[in-house]
DNA sequence: CAAAGCCTTCGTCTAAGACGAAGGCTCTCT
DNA sequence: AGAGAGCCTTCGTCTTAGACGAAGGCTTTG
């Protein structure tokens, strides 16, 4: 690298002033350092940046266009110094929280909003993972905690229930199965869903069991959240397995019907987990002593 | 200035290796060397950056945020270096480009670097100017292209969308702003927030502000997307901006309270505009179809 | 328990980068 | 025409920033 931010800041100074001697001063230079360094730069881009005269300097069409650019770059270097002042600023304490797609929007919130109420020194940086990459990080001490669905943990891990991913079959009011409270998925295997993108550990989950009860279920749209599914089933596109606290939630606001599936693997145990529960900082442990006590 | 370039692409290089001993070798410097550098990066930004473990490092959300910054100045400078190699070997064409503080800092630089690596013969020469600026100068045709507020623009003046920064607060129903409709963001300045984890346009934008109003918001907790900060704000943990459309969708099923700000950088719709998009020079209107391939 | 892997610290050395002073050149004023 | 002013470049000198190798410290793995 043969220039550098003090180059660029000396640059635009001069060019301000259209004097190196008034640009050297302006940044609290000796006229020969701020001289050197412009010849410096120069020689490093291989190009004429300044015209000398005996009142001054002109910028050259190169040095104009260096002038852009030096400017974009301090302003970018200025933004990064207050972005992290922010950072250096900021809360004392911070757990690192991974989350799947079902824990970030359904089930932690309102915990986490709980804990924050209550430590108010404590930040939460809680990121969405897949369950199986939310075993991988713990495991390399990437994250403090996660949640997850059981199944997806190595044995190692350490691990307590917090809630139950229940799915839930949502339709429309008058659905194919109006009026049944339960049933098992396979009486769904004629009907036309609406699911998530292929990419969630939740979706993989449905279509492995799916795929176990030789079902081929055939997809309408595949959206990113679950309001846009039951917005979907209740203008009825087809029908979704959604979780259930999510179909509680739009069912209040959308003409929605729910039936429970009788499967057992329509019922997930979503835990809350960490590589060693003892050997976490402080904060993380408070934040899973709460959480224990929200846990169902 | 207490960091420079060299530690700014050595950041990089630890943090794409996720080790300084690999990062170290990638740019070419003693382990001993860029251990200390990372650490003087450190003690200059008054915040850690790494988590250092015996399986190499992590990022801390402040390491996140410096990557992000980071890459950008290093595109910036390697456009730069394009651009003046240009000059070094020969004549250029030039497009004159003026641009508004929020065009300037959020959304111009990456489209404009892009554009210059891709077209090594054109130079822009870009200014920061206020919007009715901008339109005084373009009907004058004292520069081809700007970057303005639209409302700012008389009729005359041609124009297509580019993006918009169009926030909202929202606060839990019984928030501190509760039944207010709209507010200066100052008043925002004691309440407590949530925010998105890493160094976005938008946050940049919105910490910038922020530090112009003489503000320094305290972030309870930061968050990726839309959704999970609106439960947060809905279950009274701070509040949050975010975009009007985001905080609509979220509010229909949430309890939660939207307060517009009347502050001018929060409510914008900003565009690309020239006096006749037709009759630009080659160019210029090469740089119009990059930025309108690169609009919302 | 030893070895491996990784980061930090220490001591040493080199040269980058700072400065003051003087030289060189052009323009202006008397 | 010559002196003085203004401004940039070059030279010599000095200080310390930044480089390195080596060793220490800590954790994980076999």
């Amino acid at each position: 690298m043969r220039f550098d931010l003090v180059d660029l800041q000396l640059f635009i100074a001069v060019a301000d002033q259209r004097s190196i001697t008034r640009g050297a001063e302006r940044s609290h230079l000796a006229l020969a350092s701020a001289s050197a360094r412009i010849k410096g730069l120069e020689d490093a881009l291989g190009v004429a940046l300044l015209k000398r005269g005996r009142r001054g300097v002109e910028l050259t069409a190169a040095g104009e266009s260096l002038l852009d650019h030096a400017r974009l770059v301090i302003h970018q270097i200025d933004a990064m110094r207050g972005d992290l002042a922010s950072y250096a600023s900021g809360v004392r304490a911070s757990v690192h929280f991974l989350a799947n797609t079902s824990g970030l929007s359904e089930h932690l919130p309102k915990a986490l909003a709980g804990f924050l109420r209550e430590h108010r020194d404590v930040a939460i940086d809680i990121e969405e993972r897949e369950s199986t990459d939310i075993a991988a990080a713990i495991t390399a001490g990437a994250a403090d905690l996660g949640f997850a669905a059981e199944h997806a943990l190595p044995e190692h891990i350490e691990r307590f229930p917090f809630s139950e991913d229940r799915l839930t079959l949502v339709t429309s009011r008058r659905g194919p199965f109006a009026g049944r409270r339960q049933i098992d998925f396979q009486e769904a295997g004629a009907c036309e869903f609406v699911g998530l993108t292929s990419a969630t550990a939740l979706q993989m989950h449905i279509s492995k069991h799916a795929a176990r009860l030789g079902m081929r279920p055939h997809f309408r749209a595949r959206l990113r959240d679950f309001d846009a599914i039951c917005q979907m089933v209740a203008a009825d596109v087809g029908v979704a397995l959604v979780p259930e606290a999510a179909a509680r939630r739009c069912a209040k606001t959308m003409p929605l019907a729910m039936v429970r599936l009788r499967d057992n693997w329509a019922n997930r145990r979503l835990v809350i987990c960490a590589r060693n529960f003892k050997a976490l900082a402080r904060p993380a442990k408070m934040l899973v002593e709460h959480l224990r006590a929200e846990a169902m």
